[in-house]
DNA sequence: AGTTGTTTCAAACATCTGTTTAAAATATAT
DNA sequence: ATATATTTTAAACAGATGTTTGAAACAACT
């Protein structure tokens, strides 16, 4: 085991390259000796520096969760001086950012999608270090937009709206590809996307206060 | 191979135990030495009754996906004479419904799930039967709402906004749980979902509409 | 130099995977 | 009842996977 600060050349090629291939193929599909193969190791190398298949995506989970939010910090761009409005596009513009961007982090991104839909053992860890801060951080955006506390359920049902349209881009990206190869949504697109959430979230959180004076009916059923 | 109208006992047994297999595991966990030992049958059953483990997965798909849509058809609740604002609520809690049944369609909806994230090579068959009628009932609204053409921009993000929202509680089930283990966003809580759901999409979507007139109606009562 | 600790390497290991086989059991038809 | 077709069964196959081995190559230090 290796544990000295000087992480060794093929550590290092190992890490690149696990990230990319966990991200790609997802862990069960992921083989060490592709890994090794694309770090231009040896397969026993894998066990050698991290122990095993599970330590090594552990390690690579935690080493790009880092990198992430080094690059892109949950609070992003959101300043206690603004307005509550201008937090939230600044959330959404930084959340938009962190799952989309095309660069290493990507792969966190990634790994991170699969985790959602198929969590492994190591999804506890990622809820409590990467997700929960996060949605802190919306869902006193929110509470302080609707004027109600954070704990209601409204404003848990108005955050996860927000949420649910962000991740749409990341979750759904090969369905949009296919049923709309003409349209981009891509990193390019972040600043008009961010325009278009943030709107129609605005709108919608707002709906029973726009409502008051617009005499407004939703039928039940 | 058997064509026959008359599936045999252990071909449905397979069938189920499948379905539930794939759901639960994914395709390249799910071994079909489980799927057998779940049918209470042997292991060349699998080969047999359906020539290979690919073509099992195909199967298993077209299966729940035709129970799915005979369960809840894409229209379901959509009524022509009904203004496109109740259409939308319509459309809205159809999708919930399907997504979220416990009952033995959501199989199909966790097979779904996992394609959205994980496309195997049965992903492109899935979106043409599937996931464009669907979507193409729903933009037809949206445009009708918006009073814009159904290929505009606009009415593209703003169906994305609706199916993100809803597709939250299905894909991102695990996180919503461990995050808030107290909260609830099961089967029976589709109405209040939906409540919200179209809330704020209407609200959201005509933030530009509610500025000029000032006046909006939703449905009458 | 030589010694010690670290890192690499090819090979093999044990296990699990989907798939096939060929014989036995069962059902169907004549 | 006999013959034919269909289905089930246990066993084995071939390939891939994560992991281990023990020797070789390398590095660092006295």
């Amino acid at each position: 085991m290796n544990d000295k600060k000087t992480t060794s050349k093929t550590h290092d090629a190992i890490m690149e390259a696990a990230g990319k291939i966990f991200a790609e193929e997802g862990y069960p599909k992921a083989t060490v000796r592709d890994i090794c193969k694309h770090a231009g190791a040896n397969i026993a190398a894998i066990n050698y520096h991290f122990g095993n298949k599970k330590s090594l995506y552990l390690a690579v989970l935690k080493h790009y969760q880092e990198i992430t939010f080094l690059t892109y910090p949950p609070n992003l761009g959101i300043q206690e001086t603004h307005g509550p409005e201008e937090q939230l596009r600044a959330f959404i513009r930084s959340f938009l950012l962190r799952i989309m961007d095309d660069g290493r982090p990507t792969w966190f991104g990634k790994l991170l999608a699969r985790e959602f839909t198929e969590p492994t053992w190591a999804f506890d860890i990622l809820v409590e270090d990467t997700i929960r801060p996060s949605f802190q951080i919306l869902t006193g955006i929110v509470a302080t937009i609707l004027g109600r506390e954070k704990k209601e359920r409204k404003v848990l049902l108005s955050s996860m709206s927000i949420v649910g349209q962000c991740l749409y881009f990341r979750h759904s990206h090969p369905v949009i590809t296919r049923l709309f190869p003409g349209e981009v949504f891509g990193p390019k697109q972040i600043d008009e996307l961010t325009d278009h959430i943030t709107r129609v979230s605005l709108h919608g959180l707002l709906w029973d206060k726009t409502a008051k004076h617009q005499q407004v009916k939703i039928c039940k059923k």
